[in-house]
DNA sequence: GTTTGACATGTCGAAGTCGACACATGCAGA
DNA sequence: TCTGCATGTGTCGACTTCGACATGTCAAAC
């Protein structure tokens, strides 16, 4: 299962609780690779020191429980990571919305297709502007894995526009032929 | 749900029978959009006829059954592809691996970076010569979708590259420091 | 002292997804 | 003629995910 290899990878950057883990899931990591809820991370979390892959390293106030990955969990993990690069799972409902615009009629979808742009262009120049913040200080732990989901965030929202830029030029064509 | 919608979108375009619609889900649609296989689409399509949204238009050999669209079902379809353009279901578990790579050794990680560097190359020529071939004969119907499917694919393959080539870069400078 | 809000963990049922299994048809080629 | 293959549709149980609900703690502000 993914989220056991996503915990897997977060655990083995930094030990960490299952309250930690998702607030990871709700920022960069959630917006472009996977998401969870807390509801999730919880079980698995016991199912996964169940398997011996993570332990209980700390106890914290509130019942805080910090969790580490056991050397199994870091074997397991490094296997995955490894595996040859096939077709895995997928799943994103803005992506699926741009390709069925076409079904929309002409004048609306090229609407929509502005809209797309827009959006796009907002992403890119956030996550512009979070870069040039943080190139004064360079991020540790866990937050180096925000940083490449951040950077990954960019590009993908430049190739949305680059690509709403395109679809809205092609639907043009075919509306003059 | 989201594979109504799809489903919704594709009947949309062009009326089709489930094994058309679970073939699409196989093309680029499922791999940059979103997956599914028969046996979630036959009963999804069953429960769509049910609430009015498609409806048996046609009946072929071997039990075919020709799905269309009611205008119910397209005026779903319009509401949901104009909602305003917020954070939906993400789920890619390639993207959740690049990450992830982070908690290898560098020296591992750099191989496994140089693994995407090649594999979005693959992809990129893949679908631009897929692109020229294509530029001969424009797509009709349901074939345009595929067409948009490929474009995007084309940035996304690019954008992978060129965040795997920055990562990389990335992990030799903080290796120097 | 009490209220507010972030911290922290959990259960449970409904809904959604997936792989395994099942079965029947029409067509093309050996 | 028969054999294989793509076509075409379906069920079922296991597993995963998600939202709703529930509970308690600690610190700071008021």
């Amino acid at each position: 299962m993914s989220l056991t290899h996503a915990l897997l990878g977060l655990l083995a950057v930094e030990p960490a609780s299952g309250y930690d883990l998702t607030k990871e899931f709700e920022q960069d990591l959630g917006r472009y690779a996977w998401q969870a809820g807390h509801t999730s991370v919880y079980p698995e979390l016991v199912r996964m020191a169940e398997r011996g892959l993570v332990e209980v390293t700390e106890e914290g106030p509130r019942r805080r429980r910090t969790y580490s990955v056991t050397s199994q969990g870091r074997e397991e993990l490094r296997k995955w990571l490894l595996e040859p690069w096939g077709q895995g799972v997928v799943r994103n409902e803005q992506v699926l919305r741009m390709f069925l615009l076409e079904a929309l009629e002409p004048e609306e979808a090229a609407a929509a297709l502005r809209g797309v742009i827009e959006h796009a262009e907002q992403g890119v120049t956030q996550l512009s502007a979070h870069r040039a913040h943080r190139a004064e200080e360079p991020p540790e732990g866990r937050d180096v894995l925000g940083q490449l989901a951040a950077e990954y965030g960019l590009r993908q929202y430049q190739a949305m526009r680059d690509w709403a830029l395109w679809a809205l030029d092609h639907l043009n064509q075919r509306r003059t032929d």
